[in-house]
DNA sequence: GTGAAAGCGCTAACAA
DNA sequence: TTGTTAGCGCTTTCAC
């Protein structure tokens, strides 16, 4: 220990006993409002309330935590070298994370994965018992889960599918009907989806699937970058003739819905009349863009807040559903 | 306690040692590396963090902290209803907060006030060790403040002065300083400052003394509200004859900034020729804006990764500074 | 070099 | 109704 820690005093349960003239247990009984508080007079109970006012006592959290096995601590786990709060995804999940754990009156513990070479490095942090549930974004199957798992903390995983953990996802599927049943009613007959090799390679699949049930071709472009920037076959199929050409684009996210707008602004295609964007995420924006964006919102608040509570649950010892399919809500902007 | 808690069973020191056959204590010394591990004999070093590894040893955290007296866990406080991430001021301090507890070795605890109906409440999260320190954003003079400080729990205050606690303060005269030194350098000579009456009310004449020295003439107009709307006096100002009237106008934010070019774009003002727009905070912005701002980058995530630095070097018996100035930085944009 | 013992502040059996 | 006791898992002082 490189220096000693400050020295400050604080109220202890003692302290309160002492002073009111009861026994320890007898302050913890009242303080804590336990079944068994009722073992106590109401006239001791009144003074020992009392004086815990009087004296500001708080009960320590370290020595609370381990004899109840429990820290009332949720964590939530970023696999990324930082924390990039910028990123509307993660912003949003600390946002839904605090909100569950404030409903549940626990507090949020924020982990990254930071410069850990192993999970092993990883673990060590987890592993402490210093949170008592552990919600973990995670899109590969990571070791680190199963050791967690074997040590018998609450675990859940989202946005995918985990085979054993419980799980949270976004109803995706509902995503793809919902933009293109919108483009439908719109009266659009050719889509192009604009996938990005990152993310589940089964979308494309879900949007062709949906449009099928409109008889509306769907052509499955895969963006360069996630950047935006668009291939030279995206802008071919773009330049064709209306009557050949898509009207409707579909976004496998927002930002780079964003940058098609900005292309199409550049190059004098207008928005939404020669070509519909729509786009998938419902990020938060700033500033307020001059369209706003149709687009698939996606409740990652929600999810990270489902998420805590689960957590609490699981702890708790009650049963949570094995996977939870969260819903998706189109927002319509300026752009279809 | 409405339910048991979830059973399991973690490897302690007690298992590490007896699987090795050395008493406890050798075990701690060994695993925490103190300065009397070189009392162990390498023989039985070896083997007991081997057999830590092979069991997957983990130290409770909650018992370390009650006898270390210290729980390496460092807590930002946000004193408002919930977390709203989207705001970029508050993504930004995470960020950093985030930052600082990673470089430091300490976990990261988000705080709100939620629903805490008096200062009691508060106090009552804060003041039960589970924190070692408090990062604590506040303009106003808070009660809670007092009774941490009685209680010797480390503090930080930002972004404003506080009279006793150690402050984090942003340099708002360089701040207008760069502002007005860049507009002058670009050649105007008069300047509107749209200032917001929420906010510190000595910066309108930050920027009336940085200008003075340059012969430039600031005319201060207040925001109607936060959302960019123009007063009729604003209208008419920017609506003189240019040898008349301002030609750059700065803003007490970026947000009102965006609003003002968006009012600029939809009147036919073109920026920068007619008016050069300079904004404060450097926010980050999603999607890109087809301009980009010229704002004062004001480094919000430093701010919050210093505090934390300073919360660490408090309780370890460190010295810190009562008042660290953050320097500002000009980003020039395509506003000027 | 090693271990025994005390105790951090609290809770929860069990006695009285 | 109240108090006594025994730990929770760990660190640290001190004696061997």
């Amino acid at each position: 220990m490189p220096s000693p820690p400050q020295v400050y005093t604080r109220v202890t349960l003692k302290d309160v006993a002492r002073r009111v003239g009861v026994s320890v247990n007898a302050a913890s009984k009242v303080l804590n409002n336990t079944r068994s508080s009722g073992q106590v007079s109401e006239d001791t109970r009144k003074r020992i309330l009392d004086v815990a006012k009087e004296l500001g006592y708080q009960p320590n959290s370290a020595a609370r935590s381990l004899v109840r096995r429990r820290s009332d601590i949720i964590a939530m786990y970023f696999d990324v070298e930082y924390l990039d709060t910028a990123e509307p995804f993660t912003a949003a999940l600390i946002e839904g994370a605090e909100r569950g754990c404030r409903e549940r009156n626990q507090s949020l513990l924020l982990y990254t994965r930071g410069n850990d070479k192993t999970a092993d490095d990883t673990c060590r942090k987890l592993l402490s018992g210093t949170a008592d549930g552990l919600a973990l974004a995670s899109w590969s199957n990571h070791e680190v889960i199963e050791r967690l798992i074997t040590a018998g903390i609450p675990v859940i995983h989202y946005p995918t599918p985990h085979p054993t953990l419980a799980s949270l996802i976004i109803d995706e599927h509902s995503a793809a009907r919902q933009a293109v049943e919108h483009l439908h009613s719109k009266g659009h007959k050719r889509i192009l989806y604009h996938h990005f090799s990152w993310i589940d390679n089964t979308r494309p699949d879900m949007y062709i699937a949906a449009a099928e049930r409109f008889g509306i071709e769907v052509t499955v472009v895969r963006a360069l970058d996630g950047y935006g920037n668009l291939s030279d076959e995206t802008r071919e199929i773009l330049s064709r003739p209306r009557d050949q050409r898509p009207t409707a684009v579909i976004c496998w996210n927002d930002e780079y819905a964003y940058r098609l707008l900005d292309y199409c602004y550049d190059n004098g295609v207008s928005i939404p009349d020669d070509l519909a964007v729509v786009g998938f995420d419902g990020a938060h924006t700033f500033p307020t863009p001059r369209q706003r964006l149709t687009t698939v919102a996606i409740p990652w608040g929600d999810l990270a807040m489902t998420a805590v509570c689960s957590l609490v649950d699981m702890r708790d010892g009650k049963s949570v559903p094995k996977e939870t399919l969260l819903p998706v809500t189109l927002v319509v902007g300026d752009t279809t």
